[in-house]
RNA sequence: UGGGGAAUGGUGUAAUCGGUAGCACGACUGACUCUGGAUCAGUUAGUUGGGGUUCAAGUCCCUGUUCCCCAGCCA
């Protein structure tokens, strides 16, 4: 599955370093990592990274296992749809944890018993300190903090107080449970970070058990001890808490796993943030998490991302320390590597020109035959219905073509695709000049798409039969950001002004093939000369289908005009 | 200004003990083509600056520079 773990290529620095404590036995032979979302958004392309590393580096190594763990501390921000998203997702994506799906919440008890431990060994007391006392107390980058007034309280004390803690006897937010450890430390998180606060809040699985929560800090180390995690992967944001997490579990004399920190990923037009993508969800900016331009999982899927295209792209980034932004268009080319592969093809106008074959006999059909795969001929053929009347692309005419355009003009000659040579007779426009309508004649002798006297076309274009044509609803999108960085604050602009205008383009009146009356949903279709274009499952309906653009084809006619554009301006 | 990390073509990412800087995307040529798709062949372009050690430095030493993270009772 990685092309890490095949022959010819090197192990990136996780895995280099797993192989090294296979081999030195640091591990005692086992390679156990785990996944540990927290429940409070829907998992991201940034998720796919971690999951594919996770999941793969357990998968590559014999009796290799990988968790599945909801971080699940702070009940304010966590939820059940949350927790079954993240799960879809996975298993979407390809992966599986078999029975081990845990929760942080379900070592609540343990937790709570290992703080007592610690307050009965003196490393922990009960403080009092607001929060903004506690931050003015905490000090500052390069300023140490000082002693809370409340640091010496007996063992007797803080057992009694922190019970009372639990039994719901203060307020939220009045008393902390914080770990003694140097509040002159140059790492902040050592400077007697709080293991509990008080907070009522409904859980999504505990419910009103508790009204305190242990921090993210105080459970995590601890869940993977815990589950007997051999190495512990997690983001370059956390390596300032593993000195922490490491001080918990000497404290506490429990088991140590390893953690490894590497960079998330970033990619360009995107925003990665789970605040910033609940914020562009709960302001409407999107239609929800699963809106096709959105970065989610959910969102890839309903575009028509492949779960394959989306671990290849997983595999090509790599895994290393430095902090870097990866260009959409791997992303792009991923899918299109995949789709090109397996996609059947079919024929699409968009944006529909009427075209009347004056030569071709009134009334008349004919069923011609089309390749459903180049790319594979296992998939066949199918029978596309062809008359007098066609509908061809808008943009496959012009009237008074630059030099390099190949397409129909005037007096032009081109390949109808699996059909005939059409030439261009005549333009019929409407009153305001444009172009409504073209008058065309058809060489009989060209059926399948070839000339016995052996001429060329410089051109092949797409068509659907006007008496056949199923009309549908195509949906086109563009980057949801118009800045390559949207997170860069240094022109002082929010993320949100940067949201591209036209991410979204909806084109009605579409003329489709009629084999795509009832659409297929386990991949996209490629409009040939388009691209791949995915069912949309919740505005598709019989009678009108819905696609969602999952990615363009390459366009080297595009890329053309716009370097023509470029180059004389407007 | 404290602490913790990181710097290899336009973008990512490799390079075993110090021994030919490789791969992918992009860009650019050309071939082929019933998708201006795909495919094939080729070109372009890089070791953060400055010293030092060495026959030989991306790699070792010294010294700068730049970027990222940390002052939540978020994760």
């Amino acid at each position: 599955m990685s092309s890490n773990s095949q022959p010819g290529s090197t192990l990136d620095f996780i895995r280099a370093r797993i192989a090294e404590d296979l081999k030195t036995g640091k591990s005692g032979g086992r390679v156990h990592t785990r996944f540990p979302p927290e429940p409070n958004g829907y998992l991201h392309i940034g998720h796919a990274k971690s999951i594919c590393l996770n999941f793969g580096i357990a998968a590559e190594n014999e009796g290799g296992l990988c968790n599945l763990r909801f971080d699940d501390t702070n009940p304010t921000k966590e939820e059940q749809e949350y927790v079954d998203s993240i799960k879809q997702d996975i298993r979407w994506l390809g992966f599986d944890w078999g029975d081990r799906e845990y929760y942080a919440s379900d070592y609540f008890d343990q937790l709570y018993a290992w703080a007592i431990q610690m307050i009965e060994d003196g490393k922990a007391y009960v403080c009092d300190l607001s929060a903004e006392e506690t931050r003015a107390y905490r000090g500052t980058l390069t300023r140490p903090g000082r002693n809370s007034p409340y640091r010496d309280r007996t063992v007797e004390e803080n057992l009694d107080l922190f019970e009372r803690m639990r039994a719901g006897e203060f307020p939220d937010g009045s008393r902390t449970l914080r770990a003694k450890i140097d509040m002159a430390h140059p790492n902040l998180n050592m400077r007697d970070p709080v293991m509990y606060r008080i907070l009522r809040a409904e859980h999504h699985r505990t419910g009103d058990k508790w009204c305190i929560y242990p921090m993210y800090d105080f459970a995590h180390g601890q869940s993977d001890a815990i589950e007997r995690i051999t190495h512990s992967i997690c983001t370059l944001e956390f390596e300032n808490h593993r000195p922490l997490y490491d001080w918990y579990l000497e404290a506490l004399g429990i088991y140590r796993p390893q953690q490894i920190e590497f960079a998330r990923l970033n990619l360009t037009y995107t925003v990665m943030s789970k605040r910033k993508l609940l914020a562009l969800v709960q302001e409407g900016h999107v239609e929800g998490w699963d809106d096709p331009r959105m970065p989610t999982l959910s969102g890839l899927r309903r575009r028509g991302c492949t779960p394959e295209a989306i671990r290849a792209f997983c595999d090509r980034i790599g895994v290393a320390k430095f902090n870097s932004t990866i260009d959409l268009g791997l992303f792009e080319f991923c899918l299109r590597e995949d789709l090109n592969k397996r996609s059947p093809r079919v024929m699409a106008v968009l944006r529909p020109l009427k075209v009347v074959i004056e030569n071709y006999p009134e009334g008349r059909v004919e069923e011609l035959e089309a390749v459903n795969n180049p790319e594979d001929a296992a998939e066949g053929t199918r029978q596309v219905p062809f008359g007098k009347v066609l509908y061809i692309e808008r943009d496959d005419f012009m009237e008074d073509p630059p030099k390099k355009f190949f397409r129909l003009a005037p007096g032009r000659e081109v390949r109808l695709r699996y059909a005939y040579f059409l030439t261009c007779t005549g333009v019929v426009k409407d009153s305001s000049g444009e172009v409504v309508e073209l008058r065309c004649s058809y060489d009989p002798q060209t059926r399948g798409g070839d000339a016995p006297d052996g001429r060329k076309v410089k051109a092949t274009i797409h068509w659907v039969s006007a008496a056949h044509a199923v009309d549908g609803e195509v949906r086109l999108y563009d980057t949801l950001f118009s800045k390559e960085n949207p997170d860069d604050a240094a022109d002082g602009e929010d993320f949100r002004e940067r949201l591209n205008p036209r991410s979204l383009e909806v084109l009605t009146g579409c003329k489709l093939e009629p084999s795509l009356a009832t659409p297929q949903t386990r991949l996209p279709y490629q409009f040939e000369r388009l691209g791949y274009f995915m069912a949309d499952p919740r505005a598709s309906r019989p009678e009108m289908p819905v696609f969602n653009r999952t990615v363009t084809l390459r366009d080297t006619w595009a890329k053309l005009q716009k370097q023509q554009a470029a180059k004389g301006g407007p």
